[in-house]
DNA sequence: CCTTAAAACGAACGTTCGTGCTATATACTG
DNA sequence: CAGTATATAGCACGAACGTTCGTTTTAAGG
C-alpha cells in the first residue's frame, strides 16, 4: 500500500458521518475535471489548473484524492456516468433488437458532434494518450471500451435472435465495423471539424443494416429514422 | 519573430561550408525522437529523456532545434518520411488501381502490427493528442493524414477509371470507411493487444472491394492476396 | 600550425509539476 | 456549550520542465 493510498484510506475509515459537503465539493471537481481532461487530455488535467478554475487551494483540492493517478481514475469514472447518461440510457429506452443496434450508433455519433465533451469521444482520447502507459488509468479505459464494445455486440445478438438481422454473421466482426466508424467520425471532426463525417459514418453503418436485415427487420429500419437517407456506397 | 526563431536562423545564416556532423547529430537525434515520441507521445518527449538517451548535454541537443515546438515538428515530419517508405512506397511499386488500393490497406496493417513504431501508428497517436492544440504541430499533422486520405481516393479513383471499381461509388465515402477500419484496428491492438482485429479490418476491406469490383477487379483481387480468405459479414 | 566557426557542454534561470506537513475554519454530536 | 472530526488553506519541498548563457571542444581551411 502506498502513501496515498494509506493517507486517502486512513481519510476514509476516519470519516463517519459528517460528509456532506466533502461529497458535494468532490462532485464539482470531477464535474469540472472531466471537462479539461476532455480537451487536454488525463495528463494535461493539472492539480494547479483544476483548483484555480474551482478557486480553491490545490492542497484543499488535493486532500480530496490521495495522488493524481486517483484524480485521473475517478474523473474516467465520471466521464463514464456522463457517457451512460447520455448514451446507453437513451439507447436503451427504445425497443431491444435492431431499433436499438441502430440507436446506439446513432446517439454515439449524436454524442460526439453535440460536444457532450470538448474533446470528442473523451474515451477515444484517453485511450490514445494511455494506451501506451500501464496502470489502473489505462486499465478502466479498456475496461469501459469493452463494455461499449460488448454492449453493440450484444444489441447484433439480440437483433439475430429477434430474426431481424441475418444469423450468418459474425457478432463481434460487425460491432469492430461500427465501432471504428464511430471512431473514424470522431477523428474526423476532432481533426478536420468535418461535420460530413457523421453522414458518412451513419450511411455505413445503415448501408450494412439494411444489407444484413431480415424482410422483419427492415420495416423496424425504415421507421426508425427515414430521415437520415443512404448515399451511394 | 520569436527569440526562438531568431536564434535559429542566426545559426543557419552563420552556417557555411563544414556543417557535415550537425546534419548527422540531427538525424540520430529525431530517429530517436521519433521512438519516444511514438511510445509517450510528442509531449511526452521531453529534452531531458531525448538527451539522456544519446548520452549529450541538454543544451547541445536543444541548440539543433529553435525551441521544443520546432523539435516536435522535425519529429512529425522524420515520422512521415518512415511513413512514406514503409507504407506508400511499397504500395506504389505494385500497378495501380485496385490492386493498388489493396495494397495500400494491407501494408498500412501491416505497418502498424509489425511495430515500425512502438505507439502503432505515430499519426493517430499524434492527431488525438494534438486535436485539440492549435499550432504548427497540429496543422502538420493534420495536413499528413489528409495525404493519406487523399492517396487512398485516389487509388480508388483510379481503380474506378480502370474498370476495376463499380463507378457509382463515392470514393471519399469509401476511403472514410478504409481509413475508419484501419484506426479501428490500431485501437484495438494498441488497447487490447488484439491481433484479430488486423484480420476484421482486412476482411472487411476485402469484402467491400468484392462487392464493388467488376468481373476485371474481381480477377486481379483474387490474385492479389489470396491468402486472406475472407470470412462472414 | 593557426585561425575560425560549428558543435557540444555545464550550470543556472524561472516556472510548474505532484506531494506533504501543519494550522485553521466549519459544523455536527453528545 | 464543549468536543471532535472534517474540510480547506498556507507554505514548502524536490524534481523536472523548456530555455538561455558563456565557455570549451572539435575539426576543417588557409
Amino acid at each position: 500500500m502506498t502513501k496515498a493510498q494509506l493517507r486517502k484510506a486512513v481519510k476514509e475509515v476516519a470519516s463517519k458521518g459528517r460528509k456532506a459537503q466533502g461529497e458535494r465539493t468532490r462532485k464539482a471537481i470531477l464535474e469540472a475535471a472531466v471537462h479539461i481532461a476532455s480537451a487536454e487530455g488525463l495528463e494535461g488535467l493539472t492539480i494547479g489548473r483544476l483548483a484555480l478554475e474551482l478557486s480553491m487551494s490545490k492542497s484543499g483540492l488535493f486532500a480530496h484524492f490521495g495522488s493524481k493517478e486517483d484524480l485521473q481514475v475517478a474523473t474516467v469514472e465520471a466521464a463514464r456516468a456522463i457517457f451512460i447518461k447520455e448514451v446507453i440510457r437513451p439507447a436503451f429506452e427504445t425497443a431491444q433488437g435492431l431499433t436499438r443496434l441502430w440507436n446506439l450508433c446513432d446517439t454515439w455519433l449524436g454524442y460526439v458532434q453535440s460536444g457532450v465533451f470538448r474533446g470528442g469521444c473523451f474515451f477515444a482520447a484517453a485511450a490514445a494518450e494511455f494506451d501506451g502507459r500501464p496502470g489502473p488509468v489505462r486499465d478502466r479505459i479498456a475496461e469501459i471500451m469493452k463494455e461499449w464494445l460488448t454492449t453493440l455486440r450484444g444489441a447484433i445478438i439480440e437483433a439475430q435472435n429477434a430474426g431481424q438481422l441475418n444469423k450468418d454473421i459474425d457478432p463481434t466482426q460487425l460491432a469492430f465495423e461500427f465501432n471504428s466508424l464511430e471512431l473514424g467520425a470522431n477523428w474526423a471532426f476532432q481533426l478536420y471539424g468535418d461535420l460530413k463525417a457523421f453522414t458518412r459514418a451513419r450511411n455505413a453503418i445503415r448501408e450494412r443494416l439494411d444489407r444484413y436485415a431480415t424482410a422483419a427487420g427492415a420495416s423496424l429500419l425504415s421507421a426508425a429514422n427515414p430521415k437520415h437517407s443512404r448515399a451511394s456506397a
